[in-house]
DNA sequence: GGCCGTGAATGGTCATACCTTGTTTCGGGT
DNA sequence: ACCCGAAACAAGGTATGACCATTCACGGCC
């Protein structure tokens, strides 16, 4: 179903509590919850939507504002407004997170702590499930950085996906989600960073380490192996300053960080 | 200042890519990011700023809209639009996990998992850094466990604080932020389970034994502890059923999870 | 058969008016 | 002089209508 059938939209209730725009964002929300909209579709046009829901197009464009800022919804001008289709991974917008961090001065080694626990973590569940598809393409990731050590580019690229591939091996799409926007946020704070020769070697034997574990299905080492690898990591570069992101990219953000 | 000066509000810069709107909440965004804007500040009234930024007052309202919806600012209709002011620990807005869970039909035992994980992350750090009040709170908190054998309202209560206390005593206020969040979505499916006494009796003998691992600042049995009390309180639950919350809390949901 | 232009569809923005709800203030009563 | 209530004001919420900007598809043209 490309485009959602228009007989599932009913008129607000108007015994939902609250303002008529948390209304639509409700209404909506539960009809996502009970699959009545499901990943993909699209929403009819705002000004039939309107109608159907009872409610003027300014509350109806207020109301999938706020499920756009969350990632749920997006709208693309001349084209429609669609329930979000992640090709990859589910991911969750980092924004929040990174807004949270500015009000309250989140310091880059807080949340360097954060991703250090979130990948130790699903680096020992990946030790335990991954399946030798997942592992053979964590061996030819660490292959591609070996093959890499003079393009710091390309390096950074096998690094992001060996990462990723250990995530989705832990098979809990959850965690994986929250290092993702953990990791998004340290990523953008270092995305100059230029790394040595000497420290790519040594973040690729690095690497092979952690694989090495999760091939040998022992979680502890794995454990281990992403703690020495991530704190090694941490030394080589300046995480004393605060956390200061500048940068102005809105929707979701799915860079996702290396190490 | 309980109310931001007006003079740093700038006209918005057309250079800013996308839509009108979302350089609205670039302008905003970047005035947080650089501390002009403070938890607990009050914008100037919608009509003002969209003067002072250059826009029309929809437009202006679909960028507060955006940000409120990721929990960064919140509008009183009759008072004015403040910028988020925690009283107690940061906390992230739930609903967006929760709509990706529905979208993607994660399951409550995923859930569980990912909560296991990070309260397993944020023991062991507890166990290392837990001041002495903070472990006084715990203890006082196991106490009251064992005072509401019989209440099992009350147990209630004193375990969410004592699983909030370790949160905070991890010194991660991330990591507890998404403890937190992921801890509301598999509280509301299970509000209503009523425990008996012998469970409530097991379940107060984990947290002591949670409780003494921390107290003798061992990260290991810590984390051990943590796991062996929230596995066995998974058993003791009904935890096959798919995710399919059905209420209709809007803005933060900052009802925290216990087990 | 493929390419390009044109127009309908659709979201984005704007202006304006009015309603609902908090907040403040001012006046009368105690 | 203090307290309380009602009225005036302030500020966000909603509705209506119009117009602009972009996308996509259809159909004619080469």
């Amino acid at each position: 179903m490309t485009s959602a059938n228009v007989d599932i939209f009913k008129t607000l209730d108007p015994e939902h509590a609250g303002t008529t725009s948390e209304g639509v964002v409700t209404q909506l929300r539960e009809m996502i919850h009970r699959g009545e909209l499901r990943p993909g579709d699209r929403l009819p046009p705002e000004r039939d939507l309107a109608k159907l829901l009872g409610v003027s197009r300014p509350t109806l464009r207020a109301g999938i504002r706020s499920l756009a800022a969350v990632g749920v919804l997006q709208s693309r001008q001349g084209a429609g407004t669609f329930v979000v289709k992640s090709d990859g991974p589910p991911s969750l917008d980092s924004s929040p997170l990174r807004l949270m961090a500015s009000l309250h001065g989140f310091t880059s080694a807080e949340m360097f702590e954060a991703r250090l626990s979130l990948e130790m973590a699903v680096a020992g569940l990946a030790a335990e499930r991954a399946t030798g598809d997942q592992m053979a393409t964590m061996a030819e990731e660490v292959a591609g950085m070996y093959a890499s050590l003079d393009d710091p580019e390309q390096f950074l690229v096998h690094d992001v996906r060996f990462h990723q591939t250990v995530a989705a091996s832990s098979g809990n799409r959850i965690l994986t989600a929250l290092m993702n926007m953990v990791a998004t946020i340290l990523f953008e704070t270092r995305i100059k960073t230029v790394k040595r020769a000497t420290d790519l070697k040594e973040s690729a034997e690095m690497h092979r380490n952690i694989y090495r574990a999760i091939r040998e299905h022992n979680p502890e080492a794995a454990r281990d192996a992403m703690y020495d690898h991530l704190t090694r990591a941490k030394r080589a570069w300046d995480l004393e300053e605060p956390l200061h992101a500048e940068n102005g990219s809105n929707g979701n953000g799915n860079s996702n960080g290396d190490h």
